[in-house]
DNA sequence: CGGCATCCACAGTGATACTG
DNA sequence: CAGTATCACTGTGGATGCCG
């Protein structure tokens, strides 16, 4: 990118990351923790193939992005965020908060990753009461299952499936997560098509974090 | 912009002001509050004329910013930010944040603005003394002189003079701002071409603010 | 198959000139 | 003052090809 030759706080991260992509990549690897090109690319849908390997070469030269080796059985390069790149998540948060009104009914034409729910989850979610046994909530959204598993006040979401999930929510993104913050009843979410299994009791235990910066809604 | 397509908070708020320039007309008016066309030009040094008249109109019609007639004297239309573009500020003071560490010594060719210090000074200064009697500051970068005013704990900057500050500074950002935060010592500063005269407590009543978030530096 | 490099059509950008 | 018009140029997106 083009730099915009402005001595100034904001002007030199957006020399930085202010490119195209390039945020939606941090994404990615923030919510990955590492990834494969490939796994970049189903996580980046509408990206060409130049542009990740162009935007990922530049992030390696600005210290943000480091290449490493994946251990034996893999033998492939792996992406992950240096310390410095990670440090980009409260912003990548910020900017995902002030989008928390945007996020209305999902476009007809609009991609959906189930992994995408992990920031807003860790965004708007803790768990209310750690004290009591842990719970894991299976999640359905589109091509593969995630868990969102209490671990001592704070929540963790990962891909795959668990044993004996204490609840199981499927549905539209819209759906879910409007019934995973409560903004939206069960009763109104199953109305519009949401299915919903297992301890009620087990989703009211993730509440809201601190409201604060949270715009609008 | 063309849009990600994508179901994802972050996604969405590139969508709006992904856009080159975009997030850097939102700074001039948090800061400036409200602008005539020409004062964004001078606040956006190397912007293109036709780019600030299309990014206005879709910050408008975006519902971030929104066009006024200025009161009978002036007779010129104004712009300034709605409560939803005043919702940006975290983002931007995050990403300014996130940058710290790149401010560096200023590059010759880099441009600076006095009034884009109001970012920096109200991200990481507070007065730490608000009880005892209020004190201003004038500071001279580049063009016009500002002035920092302690407003019962919180700083004020505004461009302009005042009768009898209880300090002056004045070098190149890079100094002042390093001496301000008291990164550089007094001593260092000066010798490094930083000019200052007056109370150098009225100074070193401006503390960092909390660091939480503070990247490196 | 994973990880790109190349090529091309086109939308977005930046500098300048011009206008109500 | 507040833009619009024009135009050369660059970055983007889509397709495809190459190589270990």
């Amino acid at each position: 990118m083009r730099s915009y030759g402005q001595y100034c706080g904001l002007a030199k991260a957006l020399d930085v990351v202010g490119d195209r992509w390039t945020l939606l990549i941090v994404r990615e690897l923030l919510i990955l923790g590492h990834a494969r090109y490939t796994d970049l690319q189903r996580g980046l849908p509408g990206i060409a193939t130049n542009l990740l390997a162009d935007r990922l070469r530049e992030l390696e030269e600005a210290g943000l992005v480091a290449r490493v080796d994946a251990p034996p059985p893999v033998a492939t390069a792996l992406f992950r965020l240096t310390p410095r790149g990670q440090e980009l998540e409260p912003a990548v948060v910020a900017l995902g908060r002030w989008a928390g009104p945007l996020m209305g009914e999902p476009g007809a034409d609009e991609e959906f990753r189930n992994h995408w729910l992990a920031l807003p989850v860790k965004l708007f979610l803790a768990d209310s009461t750690p004290e009591r046994r842990p719970v894991s909530i299976e999640v359905r959204i589109g091509d593969e299952p995630m868990v969102i598993e209490t671990t001592g006040g704070s929540l963790r979401v990962r891909p795959g499936s668990v044993e004996k999930p204490d609840a199981v929510v499927a549905g539209g993104p819209h759906l879910v997560l409007g019934f995973l913050t409560g903004r939206l009843p069960l009763a109104s979410a199953r109305a519009r098509g949401l299915s919903f299994k297992g301890s009620l009791a087990a989703v009211r235990r993730l509440r809201p974090k601190d409201p604060e910066g949270t715009p609008g809604a």
